[in-house]
This record gives structure tokens, sequence and C-alpha cells, in this order.
DNA sequence: ATATTATTGAAAATCGTTTTCAATAAGTAT
DNA sequence: ATACTTATTGAAAACGATTTTCAATAATAT
């Protein structure tokens, strides 16, 4: 139960703990499956049922602006976030059922320096997501 | 000027060629930077005054249908679009200019191998993308 | 030329998100 | 504990982007 992580984060950066902040935690700390502002509000209603839905988004803004979640880019949609990961990773995602692995461990220097050569761009950052059938899918 | 690919690929589709989508065709065909549906529109409208906004999205429905453009996600949005690839290629974007260019002869093989064996998922696809910037901007 | 029907743009509807605002409750001082 | 300050709240309204509706138009086949 380590929810307790974000919640004092949020305390830390002079945001005040509230019953509906704590639902949005709860809700999105520890979730395998990306979730929309929606998904968020429905299950964390489940929890604090006097819950907005401006509530939410105005959360999970700040949870974002902490670098607690990020936000997950589906060919579906890219209104959804997931717990973020440390340091640098990267996502792996279930075609199937929407389950979300981290995975770190890529080195894309050789390919990067290559790029750079070829286009004389100079690089600066890199997305990388895979697509698959998880364990229970495939 | 082989905007006439898109043209008669839209044609064999059983799509009427119209004055509207010539001039949708005509602005994104060829552009190195990825446009929204509101920059189409109004560099469309330079060409064809009388287009109407809504033809542009209904346009750009059939051309990412028919694999001829792909849409770009970047951190500030997701709503823009660029000429399609040819094959399996990667994005790389220009963070200060937002000129978009292809590259290909990314191996991510032996990292998905990896990862594959260590997560159990069985990788299908993958998305790389690249920022940084372009010659004329670093 | 005529007939058929896909396509059009304007307007209305819809959807997700943001802003406004008065009431409430969290944190702090007493 | 009580009072005070002010960040936070949810409801409602506003907003912007996208989609739907619809009658008029224009592209294609005959
Ligand atoms: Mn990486
Ligand atoms: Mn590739
Ligand atoms: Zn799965
Ligand atoms: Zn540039």
């Amino acid at each position: 139960m380590t929810t307790e992580i974000w919640i004092s984060q949020l305390q830390e950066n002079g945001y005040r703990i509230t019953s509906a902040r704590r639902a949005v935690v709860d809700t999105v700390y520890g979730s395998t499956h990306a979730l929309t502002p929606i998904e968020v509000y429905d299950k964390a209603r489940k929890k604090y049922r006097a819950l907005g839905l401006v509530t939410v988004y105005r959360t999970l803004e700040k949870l974002e602006e902490l670098h607690l979640i990020q936000r997950v880019h589906q060919p579906i949609g890219c209104q959804a976030f997931i717990s973020a990961g440390i340091g640098h990773q990267h996502l792996l995602l279930c075609q199937n059922c929407g389950q979300v692995e981290f995975f770190d461990g890529d080195d894309l220097d050789s390919l990067t320096k290559n790029i750079s050569r070829k286009t004389g761009y100079q690089i600066k950052e890199h997305w990388l997501q895979l697509f698959g059938l998880c364990v229970n899918c495939k």
C-alpha cells in the first residue's frame, strides 16, 4: 500500500489532501491498465460517491505535472493515463486486454547516431512503444 | 506533381473526384509538416474558397483509411496528419519548426526478442519516433 | 441529355474538456 | 478545541473540436 508516496508528493508540493484526491490516487496508482478521465471517475466514485468529474481532470493534471502519471498514446486514442515508471522506460501494451507493462534496457544509441548522420538532425528524445499480446491473451 | 497518385487511389476505391477533395489532397500531399484539420482547411481554402471544414474532416478520414496519410502523435497533441511513408518507416520530428522526416532501417529484432523473453508478451508491432532539431534549427 | 446517387457546406448536435463561481473543508494559527 | 485563511470542491455554464443531419449540388454512368 504505497499510494502514500503519491499523497506525500502532493503534500510536499503544497497541495491539500482531500477525500476526492485520495479516491483518484487510489484508483490510478497501481492500475495495470491505462485509464481515461471518465474511467477514473467511474472507478473512483465507488470509493467516494460525491466525487466530481472536474476534480478528476484537475487531479490527473497535477499528478502528470509531478510526473507521477503519464499519458498513454494508442491507435484508439491518447487520453489515457498510467502510473509513470521510474527513470527512462518504455511501454508495452496488450492489444487485447489493454494491460500495460514497462521495460527498459533499450539501446538506441547506434540507431540514433545513424539517423543523425543520414538526416543531419540533432536527436534529443525518442518515443518507443511496443504492442502485442500479454501472457494471458496470447 | 504526383498528387495524381492519391487522386487515382481515391477513384479506384469508388470515391468521386471533386474540387474540394483536390484542394485537400493538394494541401496535404507533399507537406513537410504535419497539419491539423484546421490548418488543412485554412491552406486549402486558398485554392478552393467554398471548401467546408466538414469536408476536410471527411477527406482526411478517407485518406487515412487508404493509408495515404497517417496521424502524428506529439507532446502538444495528436490531431495532425502527414503524408504516409512507403513500407515500414518511422518519423523524426523537429521540436522547433515541426518539420517531419522519415527514416527506416531500424533494427529492433534483438530488443523485441529480449523483451518478449522477459515479459512473456508476443510482440506484434512497435511505434518509434525520434525528436530533435533539424538542420536549419540546430 | 438524363438519371442516379455520392458529395457538399451550413447548421445543429454532440462530445470531451475547461472555466466560472459560491459553498465547503483542509491546513494553520490561536 | 475554535477561529481564520484560502485552496479545493462540484454544479452549471462555456468552450472548442468533431460528428450528424439535411436539402442542394455536382460527379459519374447510362
Ligand atoms: Mn529509450
Ligand atoms: Mn520499425
Ligand atoms: Zn492481454
Ligand atoms: Zn526545424
